[in-house]
DNA sequence: CCACTCCA
């Protein structure tokens, strides 16, 4: 790959990133004439902009040359025409063209400099309203404002792609703020990092021992710790990632964790965990929300538990009648005591019936007319309850009503939600912080019911807290054990149950009746397992089973990259599956008539949510957008949403959390080192209902299997709870 | 060194 330099115009943008500000645009060159198509990050340019850019040719073997910015400068309009055009695309209404020669003229190449600097020259001129001068003096600044704030991010190493949130979030005073202290930058723009920021603050002349640096650097680190799962770190830890890292000296970094307390950043607490003292240092919002989740179940839990509501034979009548079920003894156990407690846990794996039990709590609620509140917290989740329950569910965000602009919600402690029992679905999914709210807006005499399976995948953010809920010992636990008989007989699931003991899945056990099957293919190399896993979709699962290679059969991954990624998995699975029809090409991507695709974003005015699967069933070449069928709904996409679509012959483990398949295949490579745990490799294979296979190597089944990784994450919940009175 | 939710 040779790195080139070339110069030339904007002609058209094709697509544009508002938010990296990653741009797919035709630039005329200006050597030769000839309109290319330019890719990359392109933070603040617009039609008809000059740019000098670095970078390399790319042959895509759909798309053609296209070239890749890997750097780029501005041109500013210098010739007299320059200007002209550009002052044009202001777009100022009362500025004709006439009025615009007659400035290049008087100025010529200094003319949008006496506009900025001196606008009092410019009104002077015939015909040169004030109001005119004013608005044509607003429009230029404010474009060459993100022009120039771009030559402050170059100048001080701080990539462009963070532009468009810095300008955002600073507006004119951008770089008067990061002068000023550039360490904000890592609380206002999320994305950044801390090197990013300490190269910037050098550049500035900032001290390495400044404190504002000392505290930055703690409060990163700090963030990492929580973005690996941790709801607090302990201090030596914390102090040493620094030191290590940043080349900061033990003294003075613990005096800056001091000054992070009594400023009330952080929280450190002393604490007792399997007999060992922990100096745990908490970011503040997770120690609130720790000892709030404590506090507020251990308020709930003191209030009186009430008698049974129904008798046994009323429950057994109205679930007989409501669902067409008959509980079994066990079931009737917990139906009968639930609804007395202020606060219950159910949890279990798959086929130990958690759902009906669900169902039956709810039929039950409505029996006794109590105001039953359902809800979980993904969009899918809420959606499945609506299903199987027939009541209204929703996400937990929707329920407390989230604002999105102020990031708050509107039901708290101050203004709590109104119901009698609150059913909460899919639980290991719900991290701290969003416990915290959901308990702080339910009335204190309420009942609250948690389902979920503790060996899915953890939340997204800190905590386990569907764990320490049940390791607390506080909370009456229903664990659902018993496979029921028909699944017992499954090799799927006495598998999974082997594998959440961490044990190695038992490939000799035949089914018996006809129910699943369970299968290992070994094989070393990525490529291979690749191949493979296409062939097993095209052919092998398809003439054995007779199962429908895009309805039945579905490819699960632990990650995008790589050649068992999604990415890889797709374009292969594509070709072998539907390489013919209309095509429309969208972001690198090719979606065509009769591809499966998901979609990646709750989108309440369509009714599809992040996860939903689906096949194209239409698509407009001319006008670039494509229809999806969603299991007999028809969904219709425009050209700018075609990126909350992906294609889905493959889907990364996480997005298929929640879904089954009849039939699923799952890559096991040492490829995917990172991402080789226990709860994936289990949440991979119960997606299955009646065929699984597994491909890859034993040795990295075995990683996966003795990689407990959630277990791992640091909290204080469960004793926290225990011990709170 | 990787994956992921919510937000109209």
């Amino acid at each position: 790959m040779t790195t080139l330099t070339l110069s030339g115009r904007i002609k058209r943008i094709r697509y544009r990133n508002d938010d990296n500000s990653y741009t797919i645009a035709e630039l005329v060159t200006d050597d030769t004439g000839v309109t290319i198509i330019v890719v990359g990050i392109l933070a603040g340019i617009g039609l008809e902009d000059r740019l000098r850019l670095t970078g390399s040719w790319e042959k895509h073997t759909r798309f053609g040359d296209q070239f890749r910015i890997t750097e780029y400068d501005m041109i500013f309009p210098e010739t007299g025409e320059e200007i002209r055009t550009y002052l044009k695309r202001l777009g100022v209404k009362s500025l004709s063209n006439a009025k615009i020669r007659t400035l290049v003229e008087r100025f010529g190449s200094e003319t949008l400099e006496v506009i900025e600097t001196t606008p009092e020259k410019v009104t002077g001129l015939k015909g040169f309203g004030k109001v005119t001068v004013e608005n044509l003096r607003e429009a230029l600044t404010r474009q060459m404002e993100v022009k120039r704030l771009i030559s402050f991010l170059k100048e001080h190493g701080i990539p462009v792609v963070h532009c468009a949130q810095i300008h955002k979030c600073y507006g004119t005073k951008a770089a008067e703020r990061i002068s000023g202290n550039p360490f904000d930058l890592l609380k206002d723009v999320p994305t950044i990092d801390f090197s990013t920021v300490d190269q910037a603050a050098s550049a500035l002349g900032i001290a390495e021992d400044d404190p504002r640096r000392l505290r930055a650097c703690l409060l990163f680190a700090l963030g990492q710790f929580a973005s690996e799962g941790h709801v607090f770190a302990p201090r030596g830890d914390l102090l040493s990632r620094c030191m290590e890292k940043h080349h900061i000296e033990h003294e003075p970094l613990s005096e800056a964790l001091s000054e992070l307390k009594t400023q009330g950043h952080i929280s450190a607490e002393t604490l007792t965990k399997e007999g060992e003292t922990i100096h745990a240092i908490y970011p503040k919002e997770l120690f609130l929300a720790e000892q709030g989740i404590a506090r507020r179940l251990a308020m709930m839990l003191s209030m009186p538990e009430e008698a049974p509501p129904v008798s046994r034979d009323e429950i057994l009548e109205t679930v007989l009648t409501k669902l067409a079920i008959k509980p079994s003894e066990e079931q009737l156990v917990t139906l009968e005591e639930i609804l007395c407690h202020r606060v219950a846990v159910i949890t279990g794996g798959p086929g130990t019936g958690k759902t009906t039990l669900v169902r039956s709590i709810a039929a039950l609620c409505d029996h006794l007319r109590h105001e039953t509140v359902m809800a979980a917290p993904t969009g899918r989740a809420a959606r499945r309850i609506t299903e199987v329950t027939g009541k209204k569910a929703s996400t937990i965000h929707k329920l407390l009503k989230f604002d999105f602009k102020t990031g708050a919600f509107e039901h708290n402690r101050d203004k709590p939600l109104e119901g009698d029992v609150f059913i909460i679905d899919e639980v290991s999914m719900v991290d701290t912080l969003l416990m915290h709210r959901f308990l702080d807006a339910v009335p204190v005499d309420a009942t609250v019911v948690f389902v979920g399976d503790i060996f899915q995948l953890p939340s997204v953010g800190p905590g386990n807290v569907l764990s320490d809920l049940i390791d607390s010992g506080r909370l009456k636990t229903y664990a659902l054990t018993r496979i029921f008989r028909q699944a017992q007989e499954s090799p799927i699931i006495m598998n999974a149950h082997r594998v959440r003991k961490g044990e190695f899945p038992d490939f000799e056990a035949k089914k018996e009746s006809g129910l699943s099957e369970f299968y290992f293919i070994e094989t070393g190399d990525p490529v291979k397992v690749m191949e493979r896993v296409v062939e097993l979709c095209t052919n092998r699962i398809p003439t054995t089973w007779d199962y429908n290679p895009l309805e039945d059969i579905q490819v699960l991954t632990p990650m995008h990259k790589g050649d068992v990624g999604t990415i890889s998995l797709n374009n292969a699975l594509q070709k072998a599956l539907n390489a013919k029809g209309d095509a429309i090409e969208s972001l690198g991507r090719t979606f065509r008539k009769g591809d499966k695709v998901m979609h990646l974003k709750n989108n309440y005015e369509k009714d599809v949510f992040n996860g939903d699967i689906g096949i194209i069933s239409d698509v407009d070449k001319k006008e670039k957008t494509l229809e999806v069928d969603y299991e007999g709904r028809k969904v219709a996409y425009e050209t700018e949403e075609l990126d909350e679509l992906t294609l889905a012959y493959a889907i990364s483990v996480h997005k298929s959390q929640g879904s089954e398949y009849p039939a699923v295949v799952v890559p096991v490579t040492t490829q995917h080192y990172a991402l080789l745990q226990r709860n994936l490799l289990y949440t991979a294979m119960t997606r299955g209902k009646e065929l699984v296979i597994l491909i890859g190597t034993r040795r990295a089944m075995e990683i996966a299997l003795a990689n407990n990784r959630p277990k791992l994450r640091l909290s204080y919940l469960d004793q926290r709870l225990a011990e709170t009175p």
